[in-house]
DNA sequence: CGACGTTGTGATAACGTTGTCGCAACGTCA
DNA sequence: TGACGTTGCGACAACGTTATCACAACGTCG
């Protein structure tokens, strides 16, 4: 391997200067570094990140946890702490948890170890004394999608109240009385604001989601989304419309109508939180309501750098709306005006 | 932070010692090694894996280069990969090249100066010479899904041969005599090789593919598939069946007869090289080759830790044999027996 | 002309870890 | 008993880079 010395010796030059036109910090004559700049193109020298990180204390790496890899949401959240951190020079660190908390605070502990700069995680349920535990010492973590109780940290995620609003208020108009809603476990944040929010807003209508008409599971995933289906489907009376908190959830959902050949919405009505992969293809579009992640991965990556800098902002939850996609998967039972929620 | 010498004082030994113990190396005696684990525990001593890389030169990271992070079929490969190296302690750097050549180098480049210890690259069309020169001497590469020829690397792929086979025999079997298909570059491995076998196999069978009915593209993108669809909607006389060899391809394709509300397999016959995310959800149930990702993905991790082991093996082409699923996207036109090809 | 700031360069010391060596203590075998 | 292998431990150097000095050369301003 070529070393700044190497690169010294044959442009005649002490290994600071050489270290200093690699890093273009100024301080050298224009034909001094030229000399050297030919010298690092003769010899092919490439700089040893490890040794540099080692020595500076700073890696430019942001570790990123995320509790799936295959599901677009987090996919697209990528893509945006990608876009906005790319371009200030970091490099990603990407890992998938694939739901198992051992393996999520493994992650962690490995990428703190590594010293990344920052690290942005979407917990799959870990506990604020879990990663309190394994970041002692680190303030440069964002949370994404889910706020973690009983620690400190910063966490970027749906306006879930928002979009439950509007998920509600079209139901309300399209005539939908009997509503019931799919969720994975209530202490994730999205499952507990999902649903509660879903059930605020149907009270506000005075309308109740019966508790057989609730189907809350272990996991977002879409066996569960599958199971509830299945439920649903052995119900003597059955809801007219079915809220899926998620789109794994959904997918599975629709999978065990489609099997047992229920149509969407002509049997009943589907709304989705969160978009379907390849949804256009699906005989019925879904009405769903469209996540800003790719925002919210943009809204996470520039707050981690400002705690990178070192800026002393306060811990902060922020919220990002997102939209509803109208699409057929709702079936219009009659008109209603005077329903308005909120 | 805690460092070695730290735990050493409070444990009253050298650091070497408490290096023997982290590392597990041996040759501590049991009550020594007892003191330094509780002065561990105390201190709560977090190894700076910076450090430790630098000075042993290994980093225990592999970097994972591929051309598309929500492609479901890099995804299984992935999968594949970390199976096989995280179990060998490995920690996997992933990163996406969204298709881009030039990202593709970058990336390569990056990880090899942070002194990844492997990279799988799953090559979006970078040259032999390019990969030559990011990788003047690394030898521990492996080549994901496609050929790269003027370099030598060992690859891991699918048996394109095979697959087609299997697909241009169904449709035979099914009847089918005017074939069609979509495809992304013939440079690229999949392309050529899947578009080539596509036509020796019609060709043995008697049948030839008409140029207006092979439609390739600049790249492996729902967008061309698509844009196929529309073309192959516009001829006047069509195939009764396109075969799509690869699974955007035939996401877009599916899109656009969709659009215009021509059916499958009614109105046309589909098959496609790879699976469809969600592909269960839809109306038609797509007959596709089952692509071995995870068959790949781990073979090329076993081949790569070989590599890394300094184990001198030839560089070779790996490749396995993937699997027709039938779909009901296939319309049943005649029965053919004695068109067996090959 | 002297004081002072700016610019250019090199020497030197780290950073935290592991590899190598030296040495001592001990057991085993001839 | 002496030679030799094994085990246990510490001293020390080294990995390649960057940060910090020290210092010289030069220009500028009062």
């Amino acid at each position: 391997m070529v070393t700044l010395s190497d690169v010294a010796k044959q442009a005649g030059v002490s290994p600071s200067t050489v270290s200093r036109v690699v890093n273009h910090s100024g301080f050298v004559s224009k034909d001094v570094a030229d000399r050297v700049r030919s010298a690092l193109v003769e010899l092919d020298y490439r700089p040893n990140i490890v040794a540099r990180n080692f020595r500076s204390k700073t890696t430019m790496t942001i570790g990123v946890v995320v509790s799936d890899l295959t599901n677009l949401y987090f996919m697209d959240a990528l893509r945006g702490v990608e876009e906005v951190l790319s371009s200030e020079g970091y490099l990603l660190l990407i890992a998938s948890s694939n739901n198992e908390v051992a393996k999520e605070l493994q992650y962690c502990a490995e990428f703190d170890r590594r010293r990344v700069d920052g690290i942005i995680l979407a917990s799959a349920g870990a506990s604020g004394n879990d990663l309190a535990q394994v970041f002692r010492e680190r303030s440069t973590i964002m949370l994404l999608d889910r706020i973690v109780d009983g620690a400190q940290f910063d966490c970027v995620l749906d306006n879930n109240n928002e979009g439950v609003r509007q998920v509600v208020q079209y139901l309300l108009s399209q005539g939908h009385k009997d509503l019931g809603v799919v969720s994975g476990p209530l202490q994730i944040t999205a499952g507990g604001e999902r649903v509660s929010a879903f059930e605020k807003f149907a009270n506000q209508a005075g309308l109740q989601i019966p508790l057989e008409w609730s189907w809350v599971g272990d996991a977002f995933s879409m066996e569960f989304g599958y199971k509830a289906a299945t439920k649903f489907m052995r119900l003597a009376y059955k809801p007219s419309a079915v809220f899926c908190t998620n789109n794994a959830l959904t997918a599975g959902f629709l999978l065990a109508l489609a099997e047992r050949d229920v149509r969407v919405p002509e049997d009943i009505s589907v709304v989705s939180y969160g978009s379907l992969e390849n949804g256009e293809l699906l005989a019925t579009n879904i009405t769903e309501i469209e996540q800003p992640a790719r925002q919210i991965g943009r809204v996470a990556a520039h707050r981690l750098l400002r705690r990178i800098r070192g800026e002393d902002v306060p811990f902060e939850v922020v919220r990002v709306d997102p939209q509803l996609s109208l699409g057929n998967s709702v079936k219009f039972l009659k008109s209603v005006r005077d329903v308005q929620p909120n």
